[in-house]
DNA sequence: AGCGCAATGTGATCCAGGTCACAGGATAAG
DNA sequence: CTTATCCTGTGACCTGGATCACATTGCGCT
C-alpha cells in the first residue's frame, strides 16, 4: 500500500508546469477532495464554485439529454483540468455535464474567484488553462467528427482504442451494457458489433472483459 | 452607402468591452482584413497565426470529415472570436475547423505572439477570452446534443431557428441543398421534411427561400 | 450440487434516413 | 421564344440500428 500523498506531493510530482511562485501559492489557496470509484463528481446543473483539476485517478466526461439519455465525451486524467469549472467565473454559472469518477480519485480544489488573479500573476497558470483548453476542446470536436461522419461500428472501435489507451490496459473491464450507455445505444448493437470486431480478429471477448488488439 | 469603417471606429463601437489602454494597445499591433461572402476565411489544416475576432459580418464554422463531409457547427458573430485561434499559441498548430464568410467581413487580426502579453497586461482581454471560450464550447455542446440525441426533424428546426434568430430575419435565403449540406445529410431527407413543417405552419416554402414563422 | 442473477447471443420486426430515378416548374441566358 | 440549368417534389427501395422476445451461459451464493 502506498502513503497518503497531499497537496505538496502532488504539486511536485503531477503539475510539474506549474512555476514555484504558483506552487506556493497553491499550497495557501487550494484543498484537496477524494472521490471513491463511480462517484458523480459533478451533475449537469449544478452550480460551479471550484476549479477542478485532476491530481490522481481518472474521471468520465458526460452530456446528458433532456430524457436521461448521455453520450461519454471524453476522460479527464492527472494533470488535466475541467474546462467548464475553469471559465465559469463572474457570473454564477452552472456546469453544462457530468463528471463521474472511475477510479478512486484526488482532485485540487481552487475557489472560483483566484482565477482571475492567477492569470494575471502566473504565466505558467495561463499556459496550463490554454493547453487545458485547446485539449478539451479538440476532444469534443472528435467526438463530434465520430457521431456525425462515422457509424456505430467505427464509434465503437474509436471507444474502444481509446479506452485501452486512456486505461493504459488491453483487457477492458466493461460490459457491453456499460458500452451501450456509453455512446447512447441499444446492447444487442454493441453485441453484435462486438461479434464482428472477433471475427475480424481485433478483439477477444470474454465474460465481463473484452481483449483490445491494437 | 455607410462610409468606410477603420479599427478605431470597430474599437469604439463593436468591442466596448476592451478597456481604453487595451485599445491603445491594438490600434498599435491589429490589422483589419476583409473578405467577401462566400470566402473560406480560414481552412481545416491550415496554419494559424493570427487571433481572429469578427468586426463585421458574419462568419459559419464547420467541421470537415475525412472523405470532404461537413457539418455546420455555429455563428460567429462582430464581437465574437475564433475560439481555435485563440489557443494556438506556441507551437505552430493547425486549425481543426474550417470558416466561411456569409456575409462580407471584416476582421480584426492579432499576431499570436502577442496572446500572452495581452493575457497578462489587460483583464478584459482576459474576460473576453475567457468569455468567448465559454460560448464558443456550448455552442459545440449544443451541436453534440442535437446530433447524438435528437433526430433529423429536431436538427433541422434548430437550425433554421438558429438561422432565423442570428440573421435576424424570417426569410431565410437557403436552398435545400445548401440546408442538406450543412446537416450532413441528403437534399431528399431536407425536402421531406420541411413539407412536414410547412404542413404543422411551422413554416412557409418558396423557391429559393423559407420563410421560418417562430 | 443447485438456485438465481447478470452477461451475452440471436432471430424477427420496424422505422428513420440514405439512395436512385425521374418528373415537373422557375429562371437565366442566348 | 427556346434551351439549359437549377430547384423542388415524389415514389421505390435498401440499410443501419432500435426494439422486442427469448434462449444460453457463466458465476456467486447457500
Amino acid at each position: 500500500m502506498e502513503k497518503r500523498r497531499d497537496l505538496d506531493w502532488y504539486l511536485a510530482n503531477v503539475f510539474t508546469m506549474f512555476e514555484p511562485a504558483l506552487k506556493e501559492k497553491l499550497k495557501k489557496e487550494a484543498i484537496l477532495r477524494s472521490f471513491q470509484a463511480g462517484d458523480v463528481m459533478m451533475r449537469t446543473g449544478q452550480y460551479i464554485n471550484f476549479t477542478t483539476m485532476i491530481a490522481e485517478g481518472r474521471v468520465k466526461l458526460y452530456r446528458q439529454g433532456a430524457d436521461g439519455e448521455e453520450v461519454f465525451m471524453y476522460y479527464l486524467e492527472p494533470g488535466n483540468a475541467c474546462a467548464m469549472s475553469m471559465v465559469c467565473a463572474a457570473r454564477q454559472e452552472t456546469s453544462q455535464v457530468m463528471a463521474k469518477a472511475v477510479d478512486e480519485t484526488v482532485a485540487v480544489m481552487l475557489p472560483i474567484q483566484l482565477m482571475a488573479e492567477l492569470m494575471r500573476d502566473y504565466p505558467s497558470w495561463y499556459m496550463f488553462v490554454i493547453e487545458n483548453y485547446r485539449a478539451r476542446f479538440e476532444e469534443l470536436l472528435l467526438v463530434v467528427d465520430n457521431v456525425v461522419f462515422k457509424g456505430m461500428d467505427e464509434r465503437l472501435e474509436f471507444y474502444l482504442k481509446n479506452q485501452s489507451d486512456k486505461l493504459g490496459k488491453q483487457e477492458l473491464w466493461l460490459t457491453h451494457q456499460e458500452i451501450a450507455n456509453d455512446l447512447n445505444t441499444a446492447r444487442e448493437v454493441i453485441s453484435r458489433l462486438l461479434k464482428k470486431l472477433e471475427q475480424s480478429g481485433k478483439v477477444k471477448l470474454h465474460r465481463n472483459y473484452i481483449e483490445w488488439f491494437n
